[in-house]
DNA sequence: GCCAACGTTGGC
DNA sequence: GCCAACGTTGGC
């Protein structure tokens, strides 16, 4: 069991968008370390944080859950997707995307200059110079934390 | 392989 | 809109 942080312009699909959907493909990553996470490490059951970024008040909103491993995002090779990539054909897929299903969606939102003052998340990857990942592991700690900050 | 130019992310 | 911190591209 693993535990991540997907980051989302609630502009593009927030977590509203979300609990309405109930399970959404994660498609249009093109970015080769997050790729990799996708293809590679992002199991089905695994535990994510669903992030708010680029946006007036950036914050934790809510958990959801891996409905299905990596498999090849074939919105690269449809010229009328929003992110498409002439490079990556069905026969070698080179970018992957998994499903993700909605958990919980916090009762408070905890934002970024909150989780900054907690030094139960100082370690976390968010909060390091620099990220600029969609997509990282996270540790157990740092999901149960932010779980504990939602729920009050 | 080096590196400059350019594009993107994302907080502020 | 600004800017830091990347990642990518392409000439050499």
């Amino acid at each position: 069991m693993n535990y991540w942080l997907f980051k989302s312009e609630p502009t593009s699909y927030s977590i509203d968008d979300l609990v309405r959907d109930t399970t959404m493909r994660w498609d249009g990553i093109r970015n080769y370390q997050a790729r990799n996470m996708l293809r590679d490490d992002v199991k089905k059951g695994d535990k994510i944080i669903f992030y708010h970024s680029s946006c007036a008040e950036p914050a934790a909103v809510g958990t959801a859950k891996v409905a299905r491993a990596g498999y090849p995002d074939f919105t690269a090779w449809d010229p009328s997707s929003e992110n498409p990539d002439a490079k990556s054909t069905p026969e070698k897929p080179m970018w992957f995307m998994v499903d993700i299903t909605f958990s919980s969606k916090f009762k408070t939102q905890i934002r970024l200059k909150d989780m900054h003052e907690n030094p139960r998340l100082a370690d976390m990857r968010l909060l390091q110079k620099g990220n600029r990942l969609s997509i990282f592991p996270i540790l157990k700690k740092h999901f149960e934390t932010l779980v504990h900050l939602g729920a009050q």
